[in-house]
RNA sequence: UGGGAUAUCGCCAAGCGGUAAGGCAGCGGGUUUUGAUCUCGCCAUUCCCAGGUUCAAAUCCUGGUAUCCCAGCCA
């Protein structure tokens, strides 16, 4: 296998290995099966990391295949998402693009063969009966009346319905296999229904359209899949997918094992749920920053590899899980604490007049991008006699724990000067609006001559050099861990996800930084400048608070 | 007595009969011009419960308990 004995090892890694072993599989072959219907979130990402990451950990392959066999919910535009997706996360799929519609013409075929085999009916009972007939989860189904149809009337009837001569709902292909089955997907299972609708893939070639079950495990063995891995809920489908593969002429076998699905606190996986959220605009879109699609994670800051690195983190089990915010955000956190640059911005200003500092002076100082590694190099960073500092920087009086700016205190502004402040000014409601202090002019780069190091240091930008901005600061979007387990989900949002700082002042230097590109506000966290971000209008996204363990009480 | 799965630290998760890895979180110390980073240390005599087998059990057996999934012509 693999260089790295780090890597964390599960359970399908186990059962590669012994497979590897035996023989089973000259080599291992897997695949991501996403339905075109929606847009990829991180708990695809979960998928896409196993399936593609096990073929490249055991030098194998892995196909991308759209699992495109319902039409009426499906859309070309997904499909083009997905594969941007997919590689923007860092991926690339072995050959082209597949979709389960190629399979189309061989599918047709091999329900023919079954039909043959006395293995497949047409049946007539309508949704209701069909479900009717099923029985329930303790009392066995019963047979459909045109169970036991001749061989030769199925084939004639199953033609009809690929011909378009039957209705819509009027009747259905369904496997021959054990009505009083345990596993309700074993009580002949629907193979194909009749639909009259236009396919983004075969136009309007069909309009019979083969179901999951049937046409997964025969995808899979068409295009040699050896492990075929899905999420838990499909445990007892596994039954149905072998006994397709048992009873039509296809050589290959390959085996399905389940894991458990990614469970994320404080947000909702469910596409459903996914869509309400945009379709009841509670966020702005599919990429809006809080969502927890692959695209709003982009847009929020989330970096590939920090994604790729979470579902690392998080493993890969049979067991139910809930994983805390704080795995995902560590992962980010240490991906952009070493591979971004800093800088410095002031959410919330409030005025600061360095009395004894020339008026109209202008002096660039030389700050370092990042802390530990010179490689970021340096930049200029204006300094003048009126700058601005964050709100919640300044107290009248402070106490031990308070480490910043205290009238007749002082305190380093970071890259530059130790301050001490004299007085201040409050408007009418009683906020502080201008702290008056003086500064030490020899403390550029070194303490205080008196032997005296002030205990904090604090962010700053100029007031007549800095950039106006608005910082989108974002929170998570519900206020309970499990926002799915509520009658609506909807009641629990977070009404403060998103708090826009419009009065917000980054120094020069982030006038220009690409969209996307992260860059860490010295104290206040890791942001990006967001999509719609321009040079006259800069617009900030927060991708995640730095780390914060002081005692606030 | 429908069936299928799962139970190891607050959250994840190794472990596969030889005496409880690791990560996240948390707690304490050090460094620090980011209350960040980095760094050092602490953090399950115990593995859902109860019996049993064994020199030895989280791992094997028996019986319970809890939770999740299955009755779409969705995937």
């Amino acid at each position: 296998m693999a260089e790295n004995e780090t890597r964390p090892t599960n359970f399908i890694r186990n059962i590669i290995d012994k497979d590897l072993a035996e023989g089973k599989h000259p080599s291992t072959h897997t695949r991501f099966p996403p339905e075109p219907n929606g847009y990829l979130h991180i708990g695809h990402a979960k998928s896409i990391c196993l399936n593609f990451g096990l073929a490249q950990d055991y030098q194998g392959k892995c196909n991308l295949r759209f699992d495109d066999t319902n039409p009426e919910k499906e859309d070309i535009d997904y499909v083009h998402s997905i594969q941007e997706d997919v590689k923007w996360l860092g991926f690339e799929w072995d050959g082209e693009v597949c979709y389960s519609s190629n399979y189309f013409d061989q599918l047709y075929l091999y329900a023919v063969e079954l039909i043959k085999a006395g293995k497949a009916y047409v049946c007539f009972l309508n949704a209701e009966q069909t479900r009717e007939y099923r029985g329930t989860l303790k009392e066995p189904g019963k047979n459909s009346p045109t169970r036991d149809t001749s061989i030769e009337e199925n084939l004639a009837l199953f033609e009809k319905m690929k011909n378009g001569e039957m209705q819509e709902g009027e009747c259905c292909l369904r496997a021959k296999v054990d009505m009083t089955s345990s596993f309700m997907c074993m009580r002949d299972p629907i193979l194909y229904r009749i639909r009259f609708v236009h396919h983004h893939q075969t136009a309007d070639k069909w309009c019979i359209y083969p179901m999951y079950d049937f046409t997964h495990c025969i995808s899979d063995a068409i295009e040699g899949i050896t492990h075929s891995l899905c999420t838990l809920e499909f445990q007892d489908n596994r039954r149905i997918y072998d006994w397709i593969l048992d009873n039509i002429s296809l050589e290959v076998r390959p085996h399905q094992y389940e894991f458990s699905r990614l469970n994320l606190e404080y947000t909702v996986m469910s596409k459903r749920k996914l869509n309400d959220l945009v379709t009841q605009k509670h966020v702005n879109g599919w990429d809006d920053p809080r969502m927890p699609t692959i695209a709003g994670l982009r847009r929020r800051g989330y970096t590939a590899a920090a994604l790729r690195e979470f579902c690392l983190r998080i493993g890969v089990t049979k067991m139910e899980n809930m994983i805390e915010m704080g795995m995902l955000e560590a992962c980010i956190r240490d991906d952009l604490n070493a591979n971004s640059a800093r800088a410095m911005a002031v959410l919330d200003p409030i005025k600061v007049i360095i009395e004894n500092y020339p008026e109209g002076q202008v002096e660039e100082l030389m700050v370092s991008n990042h802390p530990q590694d010179e490689s970021f190099g340096k930049r200029m960073v204006p300094f003048t006699r009126e700058i601005l500092i964050e709100a919640e920087d300044f107290r009248e009086s402070g106490n031990k724990k308070y480490k910043r700016l205290v009238i007749d205190k002082s305190v380093r502004l970071r890259g530059a000067y130790v301050i001490t402040a004299k007085r201040f000014k409050q408007d009418e409601k009683g906020n502080v609006t201008t702290v008056y202090c003086t500064y030490d002019p020899n403390t550029l780069g070194k303490n205080p001559e008196d032997g005296t190091k002030p205990k904090g240091v604090i962010h700053w930008v100029s007031a007549s050099e800095g950039k106006p901005a608005t910082v989108n600061m974002y929170d998570r979007l519900f206020t309970v861990p499990n926002p799915a387990a509520e009658d609506d989900f909807t009641q629990v949002l977070n009404a403060e996800s998103l708090i826009e700082m419009k009065s917000a002042v980054v120094e020069p230097s982030l006038a220009e930084l690409d969209a996307g590109k992260a860059v860490q506000f010295e104290r206040l966290g890791y942001f990006c400048p967001d999509l719609s971000s321009t040079p006259d209008d800069l617009v900030f996204n927060r991708t995640v608070t730095l780390r914060d363990t002081w005692d606030h009480a």
